[in-house]
Order: C-alpha cells, then structure tokens, then sequence
DNA sequence: AGTGAGTTCGGTGATTGGCTTAGAA
DNA sequence: TTCTAAGCCAATCACCGAACTCACT
C-alpha cells in the first residue's frame, strides 16, 4: 500500500470489474450532478458523466488522504489533521488547483525547506 | 491571452502552479467568486433541525453511545468491551487575490 | 440560557437584512440567488469518511477538521474537471457534457493517471447497457428468431 | 429511433450527540 | 504532564434512484 502501486491497482481493480453496478455506488449520483449543475455554463448532463465522477472521487480521495498519511506519519500522530492535507497538497502539483480552497500558508509545521 | 499580473504586491511573492491547471484556476476562481455571496461564511452545527431532535430524543446506553430503542431496561448490559514540486519550465506564475 | 436561534441555519442568514460585510464586492450585480446549502455544495461526510478510511491504518484517526476539508476539495475536484469539459462540449456546439469530455478535461489538466482506468470503467458501463437493452428488446420481441442480427457478443 | 430535464413516489442509509479515552499539545 | 476532540452506537426522515412524461435532436 504505497503511493507507487496506487494508480496500477487502481487500473488492476477496474479491469477486474466484471458488470459496471450502477445501483449501489459509494457516492450519490444526484449530488454530484448537482455540483456539476452548480457552474452556470453547465447546460445538459449525460447519465454516464455523474457515474464517471462517483469513480474518479473514489480515486481522488484516497490519493490525496494516501499522500496526507505520510505527513502524520511524519510528524509521528496518529491522527490525520487538516495540516497534513495542506502538506500533500503542496508537495504535488496535479493538487496544485485546490491552492484557493487550502492556502500554502495553513502549512503550520515549518517545513525545513526555506 | 496573457494575465495581467499585479508584480510589486507588498510580500505577495508569485506562486508557480501547475501549467496545464493554471487557466482553469483563474475562470475557477471567478465562478467561485460569482458564488461567493450564496455560501454561508461558517459551516452549521447540524444539517437538519429534525435529524437533531431525533439523536437528542434517543436512548442512550452508559457511554453516551446510541442504545437500541426497545431495550429500556438499563440494569443488565454493560459491555466492554517524498517530495516533488512544480515544473520549473512549465511553471506558470499565480497570485493570490 | 442555550439560545434558541439554532434551529434555522442558513435562513436566517436570508431573513436577516443587516448590512452582510463591507468588503470590496463590486462585481456581484445583485443578490438574485437563494443560499446554497452544504447538501447542495458538497458529497454527504458519511461517503466521504468511508472512502478517507481505505488508504488509512485499522487503528489510524481522523480529524474532523480533515474530514470537512477533503469534503471542500472533492467538490472543487468535480467544478475543476466539469468547468474544462462543459467548456469543451460548448466549443464542439454540443448542449450535453459526455463522458468523453471528461476524459479529455481530466487529460488536458494533467489528470493523466485518471484516464486510462476511467476509460475502461466508462467502456465497461456502456457495455453493460447496451447488453441489457438488447437483451430486454429481444425478450420482448422474440417473436421471430430469424433475427438474430441484433445479437453481438462481445466478451473477452 | 435515443437521450436528458422535470416531475412524483417509496425505500433507505446518512445524519447525529454524550461519554470515554486516545492522543494532540 | 494537561485536556482537547475522535470514535462509538443505531433510529428516524431527507434525499436518492426508479419510473414516468415531455421536449428536443
């Protein structure tokens, strides 16, 4: 369970995925077309675009808690905090569009680059 | 189209992002901004006032826990139990607003 | 002498006509908008803790401070992503954002580890129903068995 | 033909707080 | 060390998904 093998795993999952069960998934589908709907230029959504996200919203929560672990880890807690997710989100740059919605400055723990 | 960019802001130091997210960032954050006066500045205590009064109604066992609602009888149960960073290159500057 | 105030939550901030704040809004034009819920912004917490739980130890805890902020940043992963690929559909003279626009916006912001599983997943979901609705026509429809034209197995 | 936005409706899992103590400080 | 705050439990009810109709392509 490393950060290397988390995306072939992910891609070795799927490809196990025998019927795609749209019923049970893990998040709701009407609210994540609701947050689509949110952006005004969003006119008409297709059925399968809201199911894309519910996999790609697994996927994006896990790395990025993933990548925040190793920071409390780090820090020696056994508590992932805020902080931690600030730091994950500094240190790569496909994160860097969430630079607004968690601020570098959060970063309390100084890090010992400066 | 290039970004006009505020050089000489006080300590704002330019901010290198991601060069494939960077225009997205910047309509992003005027979609948001447009949004802004609909969001409510602090997050509520609870969503539903009638979800509130249901926990607050409930049974509860000794440790605060939910109890299971037909079982009022309290005597007997007691349970015990790396680092990358951002393409020099590709790099594109952002400020904070 | 717990206040009784908390029982609406964000109407109030609607009912009460104060003076919001006096920063530099210049831009909104007018305030034409209900105010949005955390239900209407953001996936439930529940899901959201279920999901920050796989990648975390047994015996690992989370915060509740982390909890609300991953929540923050999935609904910014779903407008970030939705943004590019609306654009996209918009240029191509297209009303319906599909699931190939979002493949190309997860690609072209550099979302490039997404595109291959998803790609697979949407294939597979298609699939799925196209097999379905061929199977329920031709229950339905059996009448001839002369046809089997319709009938493509396609499996691996 | 096929597909999505709007309904409506019924079934159901997300929401929810007091106490204990893990663990942040 | 001090003392904040996260996990634990399960019953209601808001909301999700399924099934429609209607509009559009």
């Amino acid at each position: 369970p490393t950060i290397d093998n988390f995306w072939p795993n992910i891609l070795q999952e799927v490809n196990g995925i025998g019927q795609v069960d749209a019923k049970h998934q893990v998040l709701p589908l009407a609210r994540i077309k609701k947050i689509m709907k949110l952006d005004e230029n969003a006119k008409m959504i297709a059925g399968e675009a809201p199911l894309l996200f519910a996999k790609a919203c697994e996927y994006f929560i896990q790395e990025l808690t993933m990548r925040a672990w190793v920071h409390t880890e780090e820090s020696r807690r056994r508590t992932l905090q805020r902080s931690d997710i600030a730091q994950a989100i500094a240190n790569y740059d496909q994160f860097d569009f969430l630079i607004d919605i968690v601020p570098r400055e959060e970063i309390k723990p100084s890090p010992s680059s400066s | 189209s290039e970004d006009e960019n505020s050089k000489g802001e006080a300590d704002e130091e330019p901010l290198y992002v991601n060069a494939k997210q960077y225009k997205r960032i910047l309509i992003r954050r005027q979609a948001r901004a447009k949004l802004e006066s609909r969001i409510p500045k602090e997050r509520c205590k609870y969503l539903h006032e009638s979800r509130h009064r249901h926990a607050m109604n409930r049974a509860r066992g000794e440790g605060g826990r939910f109890h299971s609602a037909q079982e009022k009888g309290d005597s007997s149960g007691l349970d015990g139990g790396g680092s990358l960073q951002m393409a020099p290159s590709g790099g594109a500057t952002l400020s904070r607003g | 002498m717990s206040n009784s105030e908390d029982s609406q939550q964000y109407i109030s901030d609607i009912l009460v006509k104060e003076e919001d704040e006096a920063s530099g809004d210049e831009s909104d034009k007018q305030d034409h908008g209900i105010m949005l819920r955390e239900q209407d912004r953001f996936l439930p917490i529940c899901n959201i803790i279920k999901i920050m739980k796989v990648p975390v130890p047994q015996n690992g805890k989370i915060a509740k401070d982390a909890r609300e902020c991953i929540q923050e940043c999935v609904s910014e992963f779903i407008s970030f992503i939705s943004s590019e690929a609306i654009e996209r559909s918009v240029a191509e003279n297209r009303k319906t954002v599909n699931g190939d626009d979002l493949l190309v916006a997860f690609s072209n912001l550099g979302f490039d580890n997404y595109v291959e599983p998803l790609s697979v997943y949407l294939q597979k979901y298609r699939e799925s129903n196209k097999s379905d609705r061929n199977l329920f026509l031709d229950t339905n429809f059996i009448q001839n068995e002369d046809s089997a034209t319709t009938n493509d197995n396609v499996k691996q």
